[in-house]
This record gives C-alpha cells, sequence and structure tokens, in this order.
RNA sequence: AGGCACGUAGCUCAGUGGGAGAGCACCACCUUGACACGGUGGGGGUCGGCGGUUCAAUCCCGCCCGUGCCUACCA
C-alpha cells in the first residue's frame, strides 16, 4: 500500500548507500556552483593536496570539515562554490617519477628534460586522481567541474604573469645567497623545506696557529672539513681574553691559507673555547658575519656534493670522506685538541631526507616585506580572521621576520622561470610571452633559464588563480574573496601568509575572510602521527570498517576549537552506535508511518508534538550558530543531544500512545510531527554524515523526488507557551522521579505499582495518563490530599509530593537508606547556601539577582528538607531504629 | 632556548565568576513489538600544584610542575 522505495532493513549497510548516493548527488549536479545567480555566494579553495598524495588523517579531517560547512551552507540557500584540485608537488613528483625511471635503469638525464616533462604527465594521468577518488569516498562536494591543477594552463599564465610583474617591481630578483643544497636532488630548498633532525655528532676542537708567533687559537666545529673554505676566525668584540688578537692573522691548517682574527657580536663567548672559523660559503650564520665584514665567500662544493678545487688536496672526495680525512690530517700535525659527543641539529631535505648542504649559489629570490606589511594589516584590522584566534600570532610572529624568499628550484617538473638570458650581454630579458630578442641589446642568442618555480609560488595564487584571475572572469566577481579558508596550523607559513600577501597584491582584496585553522589528529596516546612513528591510521580502512560516516561524525564531534585530539577506534564505535540509533528511530518511524498520508489534513498535535518540534528548531539554532563560529564539537554534540536524549529517549516513547492509539486524527497528527521532526533531524545532520541521513530521508513517506539538500532546513514551529512548558517539564520529572524509586529500591520491572498523587496534579496526570502509566509502569494513579500511606516510598517533584505504594514491606528499609542519602544531599546543598546568605559582604556586593536566587534556593532546600524529614520520621517509626534490613 | 596550547570522573573530552557535565568504561536490574551498537537506575571528580584578585575562583592574574605542537638554533 505504499509507493515508498524500500523498507529500512534491520541494520544499515554503508557501503551501497555511500556509493549509491554519491552518484547520484553528482548526476544530479547538487554540487556544482554557478555563477549567474542571485543567491548569497560561499566560495571555498580545498588546500590542494599534492597530486602524489594518498589521503591520509589530515586531509580526512579538513576535508570533512569543510564538506561540513559546504552542505550546511548550501542548506541555508546560498550559491556555494567549493573548488577542489591538486598542486604538482614539483620534488616530490620528480622524485616519483625519477625513481620509477631508475627501475628501468635510468635517470632523467638520459631521457633529457622534454622527455622527462612528458613522462611525468603520464604518470600524472595514470596516478594523480587517485587522491580526487579518495576525496569523493569521504564524501566531498567538491564541484568537480572546476578541478584545478597548478600546471594546466591558466594557472600557469597566472604563475608566469606575477613572476613578471613582481620583477618589474623590482621585488623578483637575482642574488647569491647561502641557500639550502640538496646534493641528491640538485636543488635549492627553502627553509621550510629543510627541517632540522637531531643527530649524535662529534665536536671537534682544532687549533689554528698563528701566523707570526708562537700562539695559537682554538676553535670549535662539528664539521671540521668546512675549515677549507675558512676566511676568518672570528671573537667577540667584548671578549678580554682574546682582545689582543683581533686583527691579527692565524695560518689555516693544511691549506696555509692566511686569515684574519675578526670581532663580531655574533659569536657566543660562553661557547667552546669562544672562538670561532667563519665559512661564509658554508654557514647561514658566517653568511651574514662574513657580509657584515666583507670577507671573502668560497664554495668548497660541486653541486653532487663531492669537494671542488677550492679544497686542494681533498678535492673529488664526499663530504663524508673529506671530514675523515681533515680530522686524521689535523691529528697528524698535532692539531686536533679533542673531540668528543655532541648532540646537534642537522637539516635534511624534506622529500629525500638526504644531508642538506648550505652553500653559496646564485638564485631568484622574492622581497618580501613590502608584501607583508600590507598582509599583516589584514589581520590586524580584522579584514581576516582566524579562527582560534591564538593562531594570530604565529602569523604576526613569521611575518614581522620574514627573510627573502628563494623561489628558484633546480628540477625538470615545474613552472619554468619566464626569465631569458642574453648570451652576447649577459642581461635578463623576463616575459610573460617568450621573447625573440634580448630586452637589453636585441640579440637573439637568448636562454631560458633552466630553473622552475617552487611549488609554493603557484599554490600561493591558489585562491584566484583557480577562478581565472588575470582576467577578470565572472567566477572571480562572484566568488572572490573566498569565504573561508580551512588548513592545518603548520602550514600557516608555507601558505596561508603568502596567500594573502599575494591575493592583497595582485587583486586588491583578501583572498578569504575567515581562516580555519583545524586540530590536529594525535594517535591513542596524544603523540603526533607520522610514517616514521608508524602510528598512522589509514582513513580509507576506517571508512570500510565502520562506514564513512561514522567516520566523518568522529572527526567533527572532536574538533574542538584549539585542541588538538586523539583518535582511535573506541570514540570511531561510539560514533556508529549513534548511527545505528538513529537508523533504529528511523525504523521505528517507518512502522508507525505505513498508513500515512502526508497530504490527509492533521488537526494540530498533541503537547508532546509540539514540544518535540520546539525543540528540534533549539537544536538546529544551537547547531548553526556553533558552525558560524567553527565550532564543529558543538554543533554535533547539540544535534547528537537532541535524536539521542530527546527524540529517541523521550518523544518517541511519548508518541507511541497516540501512534498505537485508536484516536485517528491523533494518529494522524503524531504521524506528521513524527515524520517531520525526523526529517528536521536528518537534515541538521546532514552536512556531517550526508549518506545514512540521505538513505533514511529517502525512504520516509511523502518525498517528492529532490534530495535532502535540496530540501534545506525546516522551518520554525510556533513556541510552546510557558505553561506548556511547565507541563512538559514536570511530566518528564514525574516519569523520572518514579523511574528513581524504582531503580534505587530495585522494583522488578515488570512489578506493577500504584502511585498517589495530591489531587492538585490531577489535572497533569490525567492529562498524560498514558505516558505516565507506559513509561514508569504504574498500574493506578489516584488522588489524595492526605498523609501518604505507610507503606510507601515519597518522592519530590518540583511542589509536591508523590507516593508510590511498596508491595513487600521489607522495602521500606531500603527506602529509609534512600531517605535518608537525600536528607544528606539536602543538608549538604544548604550549608553551602548558608554559607553564602550569612556572610554579609555576599549580601552588600553580590548581584541582588544572585543574592535572590540564593535565597528562593534556600527557601525551596528547607521545604524539602522539612518534607524529607517528616517522612523519614514516619519511616523510621515503622521500621525501628536498626532499619528494615541488616 | 623562545612562542602557542593543554592538564576537569578510570579513559576520551565539553564547559562556566555563584558549589561541575557528556560519551565510553564500571555496578545493579532488564532479551519490553524501533534499537543489547539497546533500556532504566546507580557509584565515581579538594576541575595539575602554590600564591593573588574577588563577597564568591575549576573559570581571571602570577609563579611552578607535567604534556603536546610550532619556530629558531650554539660553532
Amino acid at each position: 500500500m505504499s509507493d515508498r522505495r524500500t523498507d529500512l532493513p534491520k541494520r544499515f549497510d554503508p557501503r551501497p548507500a555511500e556509493s549509491r548516493w554519491y552518484g547520484e548527488w553528482l548526476t544530479a549536479g547538487l554540487f556544482r556552483a554557478s555563477v549567474d545567480d542571485s543567491r548569497e555566494a560561499y566560495s571555498m579553495v580545498i588546500p590542494p593536496p599534492n597530486v602524489t598524495g594518498v589521503l591520509h588523517l589530515g586531509h580526512a579531517l579538513n576535508s570533512s570539515l569543510q564538506d561540513t560547512l559546504a552542505r550546511h551552507e548550501r542548506m541555508l540557500g546560498k550559491n556555494v562554490l567549493w573548488l577542489p584540485g591538486t598542486d604538482h608537488a614539483g620534488i616530490a613528483t620528480q622524485v616519483v617519477v625519477e625513481r620509477e625511471l631508475a627501475q628501468r635503469g635510468k635517470t632523467r638525464h638520459d631521457l633529457g628534460r622534454e622527455a622527462f616533462e612528458a613522462e611525468v604527465w603520464e604518470w600524472k594521468s595514470h596516478h594523480g586522481s587517485r587522491i580526487i577518488e579518495q576525496l569523493q569516498a569521504l564524501g566531498c562536494s567538491c564541484d568537480w567541474s572546476r578541478e584545478r591543477f597548478t600546471m594546466d594552463p591558466g594557472l600557469s599564465r597566472a604563475v608566469r604573469e606575477v613572476f613578471v610583474r613582481l620583477y618589474e617591481q623590482s621585488l623578483i630578483y637575482r642574488d647569491e645567497f647561502l641557500v639550502n643544497w640538496c646534493p641528491r636532488c640538485t636543488t635549492v630548498l627553502s627553509d621550510l623545506e629543510s627541517p632540522y633532525h637531531t643527530v649524535e655528532g662529534q665536536l671537534f676542537t682544532i687549533r689554528y696557529p698563528l701566523l707570526d708567533g708562537p700562539e695559537s687559537i682554538q676553535v670549535a666545529t662539528t664539521r671540521p672539513e668546512t675549515m677549507l673554505g675558512d676566511t676568518a676566525v672570528a671573537v667577540h668584540p667584548d671578549d678580554e681574553r682574546y682582545a689582543a688578537l683581533v686583527g691579527r692573522t692565524v695560518r689555516l691548517p693544511l691549506l696555509d691559507r692566511e686569515i684574519p682574527i675578526v670581532a663580531d657580536p655574533f659569536v657566543d663567548p660562553e661557547f667552546g673555547s669562544g672562538a670561532v672559523k667563519v665559512t661564509p660559503g658554508h654557514d647561514p650564520n658566517d653568511f651574514e658575519c662574513g657580509r657584515r665584514l666583507q670577507l671573502p665567500v668560497i664554495n668548497i662544493l660541486n653541486p653532487d656534493g663531492t669537494l671542488n678545487e677550492n679544497a686542494g688536496p681533498y678535492a673529488g672526495l664526499s663530504v663524508r670522506a673529506a671530514r675523515e680525512r681533515v680530522v686524521a690530517d689535523l691529528d697528524a700535525q698535532n692539531l686536533l685538541i679533542r673531540s668528543e659527543r655532541h648532540t646537534h641539529e642537522v637539516p635534511r631535505c624534506d622529500r629525500c631526507d638526504t644531508l642538506v648542504e648550505p652553500l653559496v649559489s646564485e638564485q631568484w629570490f622574492m622581497r618580501m616585506e613590502p608584501l607583508a606589511r600590507p598582509a599583516l594589516a589584514a589581520v590586524r584590522d580584522g579584514r581576516i580572521a582566524f579562527h582560534p584566534r591564538s593562531w594570530e600570532n604565529t602569523y604576526f610572529h613569521w611575518l614581522e621576520n620574514i627573510r627573502p624568499w628563494a623561489i628558484s628550484r633546480q628540477l625538470w617538473w615545474g613552472h619554468r622561470i619566464p626569465a631569458w638570458r642574453c648570451d652576447d650581454c649577459r642581461e635578463w630579458t623576463v616575459s610573460a610571452e617568450d621573447p625573440d630578442a634580448c630586452r637589453a641589446c636585441g640579440s637573439a642568442a637568448l636562454q631560458q633559464d633552466g630553473d622552475v618555480l617552487e611549488t609554493w609560488f603557484s599554490s600561493a595564487l591558489w585562491p584566484f588563480s583557480t577562478l581565472g584571475w588575470p582576467d577578470d572572469t565572472p567566477e572571480l566577481r562572484t566568488f572572490y574573496p573566498t569565504s573561508v579558508l580551512s588548513t592545518a596550523g603548520d602550514i600557516i607559513f608555507f601558505w596561508v601568509a603568502r596567500m594573502i600577501m599575494m591575493g592583497l597584491h595582485f587583486t586588491g582584496d583578501v583572498p578569504f575572510r575567515h581562516v580555519y585553522i583545524h586540530p590536529l589528529i594525535l594517535d591513542p596516546e596524544g603523540k603526533k602521527m607520522s610514517k616514521s612513528r608508524s602510528n598512522t591510521i589509514d582513513p580509507l580502512e576506517v571508512m570500510g570498517e565502520h562506514g564513512t560516516d561514522a567516520f566523518r561524525w568522529t572527526l567533527v564531534a572532536l574538533s574542538a576549537q584549539g585542541r588538538n585530539f586523539r583518535l582511535g577506534d573506541d570514540q570511531i564505535a561510539g560514533s556508529r552506535a549513534f548511527i545505528t540509533k538513529l537508523w533504529n528511530a528511523a525504523r521505528f518511524a517507518q512502522m508507525n508511518l505505513a498508513d500515512f498520508d502526508a497530504d490527509a489534513p492533521a488537526r494540530a498535535g498533541s503537547l508532546y508534538d509540539r514540544w518535540i518540534r520546539v525543540r528540534l528548531d533549539e537544536a538546529l539554532a544551537r547547531a548553526h550558530r556553533a558552525l558560524d563560529d567553527f565550532r564543529f564539537n558543538d554543533a554535533a554534540d547539540a544535534l547528537y543531544q537532541f535524536v539521542w536524549g530527546e527524540f529517541c529517549d523521550w518523544y518517541i516513547e511519548l508518541a507511541k500512545q497516540a501512534l498505537q492509539g485508536d484516536d485517528a486524527d491523533a494518529r494522524r497528527a503524531s504521524q506528521r510531527t513524527l515524520v517531520e521532526t525526523l526529517a528536521g533531524a536528518l537534515a541538521g545532520l546532514h552536512p556531517i554524515m550526508p549518506f545514512v541521513t540521505e538513505e533514511i530521508f529517502q525512504a520516509l513517506p511523502g518525498r517528492d523526488g529532490r534530495f535532502l539538500m535540496q530540501h534545506g532546513y525546516p522551518k520554525q514551529s510556533p513556541p510552546l507557551s510557558n505553561e506548556e512548558q511547565r507541563e512538559i517539564d514536570a511530566l518528564i520529572e514525574v516519569i523520572r522521579r518514579v523511574r528513581q524509586i524504582r531503580g534505587e529500591l530495585g522494583l522488578a520491572p515488570q512489578a506493577r505499582i500504584r502511585i498517589t498523587f495530591p489531587t492538585a496534579a490531577a489535572q497533569l496526570v490525567e492529562s498524560h495518563a498514558g505516558a505516565i502509566h507506559s513509561l514508569t509502569g504504574a498500574s493506578e494513579c489516584r488522588f489524595a490530599d492526605e498523609e501518604p500511606p505507610e507503606q510507601a516510598a515519597v518522592t519530590r517533584v518540583s511542589g509536591f509530593s508523590i507516593a508510590v505504594e511498596l508491595e513487600d514491606p521489607s522495602l521500606l528499609g531500603d527506602e529509609l537508606r534512600r531517605l535518608e542519602k537525600a536528607l544528606r544531599n539536602l543538608d549538604k546543598d544548604l550549608s553551602f547556601v548558608a554559607k553564602k546568605l550569612d556572610n554579609p559582604k555576599f549580601r552588600e556586593r553580590a548581584k541582588p539577582a544572585v543574592v535572590e536566587a540564593e535565597v528562593e534556593k534556600q527557601k525551596r532546600l528547607r521545604d524539602e528538607r522539612a518534607s524529607v524529614e517528616e517522612r523519614l520520621d514516619r519511616v523510621r517509626r515503622i521500621v525501628g531504629p536498626g532499619g528494615g534490613r541488616p
């Protein structure tokens, strides 16, 4: 008799629901944004994952949160664009493809640049969409028709345009600078790409003899081989021990080079001997010291990490071999004072883990301070807000101490730098279009720079390059600035700050209005997850095991602001239980809706019906306020409490009377409330757990072929009057109190009980007799104002007492203990209230409302105490002083 | 070393200037016609420590201890 698609099976099976609904949503174009739309726009760009990447927990979390926002805003009726894509990940991708080539016994040099690039594109076409498919499995509602890749023609054009403009503004320049060099990748790395790792090394103390005289000076170093590039020895200007030596000359051992002793405040007199060898070619501090004092720079390394001709007899050796030889030779000449164990930090290549060598090289740099100033202002004046706000400190600190950015990379995979050098006059021609002739001398003998730009350079343009910049496109006009950027805290420098700088500089506006920094997921022991710790969790495995909705719900429900969280199986199992609860509530609804006619006129609902609708409205309002503030956990909590604690625990139980009763009108009204409230709850949950909510929604009667997302959120219902609110509160309290007596006295669940109410409660009890009987297990409710029967447990409910008759006289002993406990608790409460009210300063200085509340509280507690005490006396008289039981 | 968080029930975590909550775990009873991934009831916490501000502090301030993350780096 029903035209519904299916009956809900006993258990929810996530897999088929996930693939079915995701496919239908895509077909229906639900995720498409439109530029020709009068609705308010809401937009986000996805932090583009690395094209070589696989979905890890960080992606899963961030994407779940963004999807929650995107779906929520769509359901609010906005024109939502969530723009997806990937970045080309210069080094990572090149390393992957080179590894594949190596298996075929080839290097990229065997292929040549063009063939190698083709090889990478080929690789991308086969493997580059893996992470996109994984995001889809997670349910992400991105507008896939607008998927972008940082190497797309449009985005590449944006990169060139930006490079050329910055060059013309003298913000991009070439310079010789000490850079981080990866000898394996043979490319420069940014500081951020060369993280430090702790190693157990040695600290060598070496003696440098003075040129004129028998004295010598001792220096300490962890990298003795770099002495081959020393051009000075430095001491602190205020260090009296060495004051006489400053300006004299030492003879550098092994190479016999004469180098000066200089004074520079960067030297820490407390460390080691207080004198330091200065190697401007291979140490950041020394490089800066060298610039200050105009010391010569000697580079002793070849690009592959071997020593070059400047190392004299050590040329051709690896750094490691050279270190051993240098130490041995120094020792032989009695110049090695000592070596001791020393833990220190060395930089390694983020991508291949090779030791990074600082070395001087000519690179393209970008001046950052002029762009940093407006970027700082945009956050200071609130045009961009960080959530949680404390991350602003991180942002400010980095931008206030910003240094030039080395943007060139000696790779073959990436955006090739649009700069050509003239063979004849050596001048650079920088141009968005490939030039025919040198700008300086007109020569046609031009060579394009072989380097490419760092990947982050193109990522920094992502919020506007993906929307068509530099053209003035409808997409840009509609969706820029974007609404929210959601990402991880450790990426603020790499990406967020650079997007803000580039966005302001090139579009004149901020790239996004809100930056949400999501929590970090820790393992069950509270440690950061990492491959090296092998404590990672594979999101796809979890999704397969527990279902994607359970996984998403867990991540969202744990995302409290400003706090990381631990993830383990327990958390996810809890989410699955919640989904099962929802599922079973839906099955209950379905069973009771078999004859439901959505179009039939229904009379106004019962108090229960009107109450649960109001509770739904309040839960949705709380959830939506929470989402507005990025308090994802609070949103989840509001919905959870409603579904489980109110809809399932109370409404369904209360509605059973009408649903299963004889009054057809009452039944129809409750059916309507049941289905509409459930649908409203599903709508509220849908942004967080899209699949199961759609699955249930589509199985409910009265569907019109549209999807849950298209229905949006339910309209508000009229509020309850104060009287109605009091009535439902009192009913719930009565039921709770009686259940409490049953539980505390250990009455068997089957045991029927008789309850005596005062006549004043008659109206309440009679209006809700069905609920009271079924939910308390009462067989009879009586009304009497005289003293309650002796054989009874008495409890107090908002202003009146109710008595539960006890069949078994021995239970009075338990009742005695129950009352004694209640009395103890009341006395405790009373003494705390008294402590306040007896303090004259409290009455004098506390807010009058607070004082009044305490007075009220005291009055209520005293009343209650008197009533409990009276009853206690009576029970004591019956049972005797020892109580009913031993 | 500096910065930023965090420390609340056995565990994972919410929360608030007026005597603290949830989920899981635990105890008791219950295979009741949605649901044992369940129901009803219950026990359990000097809210990290020490000071300060306040009539009142778990909450605000300072110091200390512990944990985590980030940044920088001593040759």
